[in-house]
RNA sequence: GGAGGGGUGGCAGAGUGGUUGAAUGCACCGGUCUUGAAAACCGGCAAGGGUUAGCGCCCUUCGUGGGUUCAAAUCCCACCCCCUCCGCCA
């Protein structure tokens, strides 16, 4: 959510921010709806100190013995009023607020202008694709080949867009996600955690999935007040709702390798094949709650970690800065991660990396007490995957498979797999 | 699922209809004292919102939502959450 201050004093500056990533705001109409706000609000605190006053009055007259009938008749035609004026405010407000929730965050100036991702700015590379001296299968094939992704059976349990893995391969994503844990719990300072994959409406609100993008996750028992997570950020960013950290428990970092559900309600048709863009999937999240002046710093620095496994499994990537168009509704800026995958020849997003500034903080009224001030002030969130698994398993398939359909393991994996180096084709 | 107890400021914890936004303690900030620190003493210290150039003034908030009343932390109703005991259970 904007500071609504920011909108009152601002509003053209907002319009032209907003404008940038293509949401365009009612100038006029907003500022008409703010204005109706304010002269309803003062004459409802009016009333309210009217009555505050003569109630007190009353009080004191009473204290004193006196016959307070005149006071309760001058009292009376008060309360209708205020029921009244009240009323309207209540209506104005929860309108302002409906607004004000479905609007999405200022892009960092710092953005390239766009509408799609083909204006996305590539900001760095590593590694290089590997030269194949055959045809490279995909991961739909290999699976098949290691006997490892059953879709049929997917299907027949779940339906669309889902994957049973089995055997090496089911060992193999297994061991990535330790290994993913491991590594930003050890190397990179992230407390790991364990948290609820059915989380209430007002987590979901606070994060930025609600009231928008309602359609997008899956509720439980058809409760609109529970829904499975559509990724870990849900949980972690909102363990801090509601509360006011010390400066010295900041920054916090914290990681949890978690199920994420999403509907992909908006992508009928796309990505169909294979387990790129499924019902449900594993991720390592990485959030971390900052002080705003090291927000950005911190963003930088979470980009870097979930490169980190990418590195360490020695997959090939570049680091995407996301233009205006295709940065995420609560977002003001993001670092997506693509990996090369041989099987389409092409970089696929693995990781995104975002900075939400006060956004999320805001929404969700997470605070921190700022020593230079001692009050309470808005933290800033940051998050990112470290990694989508199910996305990586993909990418080491299909960059470490042979001739043959075996696939080595990355050395970096070895030990979670038990010393196991290559898993050997079931069929040929 | 049954029975009981409870949700008040950053924390602990008073407060059962009227100058109570809320005693007291802790924490925190400033000061006195001290070579320095601690202790002691003095003072300050809730959040959110509105309005104002500013000083300030005003409104709201005691789990949430309704209700009673001129007036609600305090009375009534519903709901949520937590704790204790019993039952059940991975």
């Amino acid at each position: 959510m904007l500071d609504p201050q920011l909108l009152r004093n601002d509003l053209e500056g907002v319009v032209a921010a907003l404008a940038r990533r293509g949401y365009h705001l009612d100038m006029e109409s907003y500022a008409a709806l703010e204005s109706r706000r304010k002269s309803i609000q003062v004459h409802t605190e009016e009333l309210q100190n009217q009555r505050n006053v003569r109630s007190k009055s009353i009080g004191q007259a009473k204290a004193r013995g006196e016959d307070i009938e005149p006071l309760l008749a001058e009292v009376a035609q008060i309360g209708e009023d205020l029921k009244q004026a009240r009323h309207e405010l209540d209506g104005i407000r929860a309108e302002i607020e409906r607004i004000l929730l479905d609007m999405p965050n200022l892009p960092a100036a710092d953005l390239p202008d766009g509408a799609d991702e083909t204006q996305n700015q590539e900001v760095r590379r590593w590694g290089s694709p590997r030269k194949f001296d055959f045809e490279p299968r995909d991961h739909v094939e290999l699976g098949e080949v290691l006997g490892g992704i059953d879709f049929d059976a997917a299907a027949r349990l779940a339906g669309s867009r889902f994957a049973v893995l089995g055997g090496g391969v089911a060992r193999l994503h297994r061991a990535l996600a330790q290994f993913m844990l491991d590594l930003h719990t050890r190397v990179h300072g992230y407390r790991e955690m364990y948290v609820p994959y059915l989380v209430l409406d007002s987590a979901m609100r606070g994060t930025g999935q609600l009231p928008k993008f309602a359609e997008d996750a899956f509720c439980f028992d058809g409760d609109p007040e529970r829904y499975l997570i559509p990724t870990a950020e849900v949980p972690l960013t909102n363990l801090v709702a509601d509360q006011i950290v010390e400066a010295s428990r900041l920054p916090m970092k914290l990681v949890a390798h978690t199920p994420c559900f999403r509907r992909e309600a908006g992508s009928h048709g796309k990505d169909t094949r294979g387990m790129i863009r499924q019902h449900q999937f594993d991720k390592v999240e990485m959030v971390q709650i900052s002080a705003p002046a090291e927000s950005q710093a911190a963003h930088e620095a979470l980009t870097g970690h979930a490169e980190a496994v990418l590195q360490a499994l020695e997959l090939p990537y570049r680091v995407m800065l996301l233009c205006t168009g295709d940065t995420g509704f609560s977002a003001s800026k993001t670092y997506d991660l693509e990996v090369w995958l041989p099987g389409q020849q092409t970089y696929r997003e693995i990781s995104s990396c975002s900075h939400f500034s006060d956004f999320q903080a805001r929404r969700m009224q997470a605070r921190w007490r700022n020593p230079a001030t001692g009050k309470p002030e808005l933290v800033h969130t940051i998050n990112g995957s470290g990694l989508a698994v199910g996305r990586t398993l993909v990418a080491v398939l299909e960059n470490y498979q042979e001739r043959d359909g075996s696939v080595r393991v990355p050395q970096a994996l070895q030990s979670w797999m038990g010393g196991l180096d290559t898993l050997e084709p079931v069929i040929d």
